[in-house]
DNA sequence: CCAGATTCATGCGACAAGCGAATGTCTAGC
DNA sequence: GCTAGACATTCGCTTGTCGCATGAATCTGG
């Protein structure tokens, strides 16, 4: 076990009086004493166990060994400046990573357009983005293996420790009614007027988003059939075997042979979308929530307390 | 002015704190205390100005700076590890360079015999090789541009100041005739009979190899040819326009239609062959020497003092 | 040939950094 | 609610490091 208390200064010293060729001149660059200087060499030569520079009566020049060395010593007088250098690219977001994490509706048009405005400001750092359920996201944020995620369908549960919600955005549902649905044409329709549909849903369990809302109108949906995916669930709609809600931000997505109509503001379910970020959240990660802070409320603007 | 006393130990208690992912567990892999470890990692922060470690109430995990850190801080442990492999390497002559400078003709066979063997002994050593007066070689030896240099026609001046000179060998000299000059069959000849030659010499005031043996015989030699290399020589040789002296050594690589005739041992001319090595000589260079020595004994056996 | 100047090495005193032992603080789990 | 475990902090003390001054060796100019 050697190599212990081995500064940098000795790392430094090596390389001043390597390029300037003598000790004192050396410690004059470096602000310190020629006697520092002399001592700092002389104990990175015992360190290395070798002469690394000849002393000459006119200054010194370098050993075998000190020629050896010497690029070793650039080396890693580079890699430690890079590392610096990354760390402040950190804190000014001009590098670095952001690991993201959204449930897969919210990539519809939220996130991307998020990011997209993230990537405008910050293009040096590198966004990665990972779709799955909540839960799962509010996980790996909880165990560190991912900066921030949009969550939604799930804050039943109390956040794990370690994580924090930040709400973003109450988002409406619309019905989604086949082409030739009677209520197909209309603006606006109250949810009582659906209570003898066919409900799709996605999970039985998680569709609180439904029932609440729904048992409020005074009606206990049917439901039926289960899609597990946006495609089979607005497919099955289409062929019309049923209704669906769908969330006003993945409007823009539906297929053409899909109507979409607005559910009165006195009944229209609402989905909460929170941000999930560790306690001590990266610099990246608070400036991506500020983003989607903005995004949520030019999409929707939050009339609502 | 930054990044001060930045002790490697910092370094080596990060990667072993990223490594075991506790404070204490790491603690105890260095042999140092809990609170040690602690302050190192803390020193290490505010040095980079970021937070390393998100401290848990069950150990610790990196943060972004801490993951941004790690692969420089295992690069810049990586690379010292090198250097002192390399450098402990230099020591029992498992690799490093030794640059060897020597005088034409010393090229012939005791400088590529004991090339040989020390490449067989010390395969890992680079050996690189320049051919020059020897002026020259003293000059750059006495500069640290070369670590060992076989010079020989001129130790008439005092080495330079760092450079002594190790005798190898005296080399007698042997006398070229044409093959149809009239002692080229004879085993041995005396200087004197070779009065009424013309000499064949290189440069007119270096030959003081044949001009001092040629005086204590009794006569001034004519040198009204010079020819600055070995071809040149050989070939006026050849083709009968006189004599010229061989040094023993490079009677191998004679042409074949020239005899060379050995002068009688009591007025031979010699050629003192010498290393010059600088004063803190490298230890390739020492045993470099070491073998010129055994080769220039095997080649002629030290029988004069 | 000798004195001045330059350069590296070293002894000395003072300051600060770093370590160990003990204590404090916080969280998880029973 | 209490104990156990992990990190942070405080307190002396050892040790390392710096600056100042001096010494030894060498080159240079007269």
């Amino acid at each position: 076990m050697a190599a212990m208390h081995v500064s940098h200064g000795l790392y430094e010293a090596f390389l001043a009086v390597a390029r300037a060729g003598s000790f004192t001149a050396a410690a004059h660059t470096l602000g310190y004493t020629q006697s520092a200087v002399s001592r700092q060499v002389q104990s990175l030569e015992d360190e290395m166990g070798a002469e690394l520079f000849e002393r000459l009566p006119r200054g010194v020049r370098l050993t075998e060994a000190g020629r050896v060395l010497l690029p070793h010593a650039e080396a890693v007088r580079d890699r430690l400046a890079a590392a610096r250098a990354e760390l402040a690219s950190l804190r000014t977001l001009d590098g670095g990573l952001l690991r993201l994490g959204a449930f897969s509706s919210a990539t519809a048009s939220l996130v991307p357009r998020a990011q997209a405005a993230f990537r405008a400001r910050h293009p040096g750092v590198v966004v990665t983005r990972v779709e799955g359920p909540s839960v799962k996201h509010l996980g790996l944020v909880a165990a560190g293996e991912e900066d921030l995620a949009v969550v939604g369908p799930a804050p039943a549960a109390p956040p794990p420790p370690g994580v924090t919600l930040h709400h973003l955005l109450d988002e409406p549902m619309l019905v989604a009614l086949a082409q030739g649905h009677p209520h197909a044409g209309r603006r606006a329709v109250r949810l009582a007027e659906l209570a003898d549909e066919e409900w799709i849903v996605g999970h039985e369990r998680l569709e609180d988003t439904l029932f609440r809302p729904a048992v409020a109108a005074g009606f206990r949906p049917r439901t039926g059939l289960l899609a597990h995916d946006w495609i089979a669930k607005l497919g099955a709609v289409a062929a019309g075997l049923g209704v669906t809600l769908v969330p006003a931000l993945a409007a823009a997505s539906v297929r053409r042979d899909v109507a979409l109509v607005t559910i009165h503001p006195d009944d229209v379910p609402y989905r909460r979308i929170c941000a999930a970020a560790p306690s001590a959240p990266t610099v990246a990660a608070t400036a991506f929530l500020g983003l989607l802070r903005e995004t949520a409320d030019e999409l929707i603007p939050p009339t609502r307390s």
